[in-house]
DNA sequence: TTGTACTGTAATCATATCAGTTACAGTTGA
DNA sequence: TCAACTGTAACTGATATGATTACAGTACAA
């Protein structure tokens, strides 16, 4: 799994955390234990999707502009790290003579791909909301 | 997703197409299109499941030892590739002071962990039998 | 018993991907 | 107009991946 979709998902808990839903890359990187620059490389796909806004020009940052309750992480997932149970490399060959070896390829795909469908039919169950929410329990033990 | 994951599942259809379900190293190497070391590894891995047993000398080779009906793609995926869904990265940080960055890790990671459940029992309802039709089905069209 | 055909495994190499870092142009609000 | 931001690209080092080569060990067949 790529590691840019933990990061989102970190990002927009925490803007969902602060009062104002809102910090700079500098807050944000701190929090998740990263670097500004990989921050607002990620926030930048999350504000084309239109989860986050942002604001230049001093006092600006990132500002969370969807009720976290109805983000779920199948969306973010789609966005950030879409076909990562896919693997890049294929066995087989389609030019080969035998049954086996030449339609491996088409099989392993379908596999892979209803996989892919099972995973983000298991992340829209879960959402910012949740995700925040099992972050206070774990504060209460 | 692991590559070799793909290779023991299509070494295992192979082995399972051929009618005698023996062939050496660098037969399957050719139907998986990679080079006979690497097909040894990953049998080697499948011979300590006791998935295949080896013959060495003249006419020898790797031969399936189980049903292909009662072996699961679950049983493969634990074997060779068992964690690809969970991230080598890892947000935030435990000693943090944030209940956000200092709880992430944890929360993240029983997510990850749901999903890889989800994706073993989504696997352990493909049998080695069940990619083989799906080929022979291919052929067919 | 000797040679051939295998497995098992390690070493090496090239390439790709990943994460961190630095830099800087562009933008905005005080 | 200046300071604090974003957006993005370039560069670096680390790690992962897959191909290749090599060679010791083993078993079967002649």
């Amino acid at each position: 799994m790529n590691s840019e979709f933990t990061i989102a998902v970190h990002s927009l808990v925490y803007l969902a955390y602060l009062p104002e839903r809102m910090a700079p890359s500098e807050a944000i990187a701190e929090n998740v234990s990263t670097n500004p620059a990989r921050i607002r490389k990620v926030m930048s796909c999350l504000k084309r999707g239109g989860y986050v806004d942002t604001r230049e020009g001093a006092g600006g940052g990132y500002r969370l502009t969807l009720d976290p309750a109805i983000v779920n992480l199948a969306d973010i997932y789609r966005l950030m790290a879409q076909g990562s149970v896919i693997p890049s490399w294929c066995s087989g060959n389609p030019d080969m003579d035998c049954v086996v070896g030449s339609n491996m390829q088409e099989v392993m795909d379908g596999i892979f791909c209803k996989a892919e469908k099972q995973l983000e039919a298991y992340f829209s169950g879960i959402t910012i909301s949740d995700v925040l929410g099992q972050i206070k329990e774990c504060k209460e033990c």
